[in-house]
DNA sequence: TATGACTAGTCGACTAGTCAAGTTGGGGAT
DNA sequence: ATCCCCAACTTGACTAGTCGACTAGTCATA
């Protein structure tokens, strides 16, 4: 197999498991020719095969058994490749045309960045992001002034009225690509100003994921809200167990029950436990 | 440091480090001792400690840079040690007790196997699940027959009653215990059988957990749908950007639009796509 | 003041092996 | 026929090294 050159080994082959699995050479439940058949059959060491199944089993297409082999792990509900992560991304994957409307760009206030936990000075943009030209969701974002002085369509540099624009796109191109992030997903009802942009009848529910994003260095980037429609969308999740030799089997996702010992007292916020630890 | 027998020593020495970080001896945005001086310090090999750190990388404590070093990510609004998965078992982590009420047992019919993508026959669970006696969510699961053979307690065989009772745990000492599982989580207006359950409020948005979850050998232990208050429960994740040499990076979640094409004609029925593709 | 070459140090990828622990299936004893 | 033990095979953990790519400095030169 030619090799493009700068993929390393371990993911072309993993990505070579990967789509035999799709083209139905294995299927659910086989079990994956051994390390050691695969070492000889790509001629690499056993450590690369290793580094090639763990992301196999990171993606949730493999599962290992000591003792017993790599098996197949049944198709995904939402098999739609795992990789990328913005919503335009998303939806363009997708064959449909994501959009956005430029609602509000102003410097933000005490409050907002208070309850965004951002840091001031601050540039607060509210964004409609369409779908099919159809109302989708609705981003406030809260971005430092430290990141934005870096994108220059936040300086009023154009580019921003373009309804294809990408903030994250941007934000790789100014050197402070998104890195790490993390999301709370709450519901609730939609408040009448949401329910008008969004074009749905209240009452009804929307999806509410409140994200914070940081670059490489740790640095805030980006705190969002991105309240959805609830009929248009959906947050899926895969979910693997890593299990090793204790017991200490861990997972990524986590739960959460902040508002549950204030409920009593009619002081149910709901998001209150926002706050870090 | 005395390592406990059995735990393999990356293991050991990423939580070393993990609570070396929480100690306050590194903080957000430090850099790490780099890989050559951990491997003297501790003395192992310099794979050892790649592991170690690439746990730390996967649950978001650390970012590792070539070239420059591995630095602590900032600490996150989460921070509830990235382990577990069950719902009892949060709560109990949290210091709060998890009961559940057993409200119906029973063969489960035609459709709703067809809408869980069960296999039949199978048992029909519903539960009403309390934090600290207050009604949380309610859990509505469907486990294949062929499973709860397995399980004594739901042969009658008692235990069920029992307001700890774990589902979970019976699965794993059944010799199923779940291995991957996949989640959609979605929102919507409660119902009033459903505000009557959880005691709220209509009208009242309510998330909607929808999870299957798989044994070893990828077959289907239990489908669950559970229904959260708002207001108690938060979905919380925290996602890591995996920067190969090939700009191939990817994360672990997945976004949906199903039902964004339908919505026009008035059939928002919101979870129809829950269908693989 | 830039610019470019050099360098020491870092992580990324990979190799080739060892030993341990878990699983499976077959053969032999009962 | 059933049970138990063992050998072969699997993955898990680990070692000790190589080479390459990238980073962040320093320092001389244009």
């Amino acid at each position: 197999m030619a090799r493009a050159a700068n993929i390393p080994r371990y993911l072309s082959l993993s990505e070579e498991i990967q789509s035999r699995i799709h083209a139905g050479e294995y299927s659910s439940g086989d079990r994956l020719p051994s390390e050691s058949e695969l070492c000889r059959e790509h001629g690499v060491s056993r450590g690369t095969v290793v580094k090639a199944i763990e992301q196999l089993v990171a993606e949730g297409i493999a599962i290992r058994r000591q003792g017993s082999g790599t098996f197949v792990a049944r198709p995904s509900m939402h098999r739609r490749s795992g990789k990328l992560l913005s919503f335009s991304q998303t939806a363009i994957s997708e064959g449909r045309d994501a959009t956005q409307k430029i609602i509000q760009i102003a410097p933000a206030g005490d409050a907002l960045a208070r309850e965004f936990h951002c840091e001031l000075p601050a540039v607060s943009l509210v964004r409609l992001r369409l779908i099919d030209n159809m109302p989708c969701a609705y981003h406030h974002s809260l971005i430092p002034d430290r990141i934005a002085r870096m994108v220059p369509a936040l300086q009023g540099g154009g580019g921003l009225q373009d309804p294809h624009f990408s903030l994250y796109d941007a934000f790789e191109k100014a050197g402070c690509g998104v890195v790490q992030a993390e999301e709370r997903v709450t519901a609730r009802l939609a408040e009448d100003e949401e329910a008008r942009l969004l074009d749905i009848a209240t009452p009804a529910a929307v999806i509410v994921v409140f994200r914070r994003s940081f670059d490489a260095s740790g640095a805030l980037v980006e705190a969002v809200e991105a309240v959805h429609h609830s009929e248009h969308y959906t947050y899926d999740m895969s979910l693997v167990r890593r299990t090793s030799s204790e017991g200490e089997d861990r997972l990524r996702r986590v739960h959460s029950f902040e508002a549950a010992a204030n409920r009593q007292t009619g002081n149910a916020s709901g998001l209150n436990g926002k706050k870090g630890n």
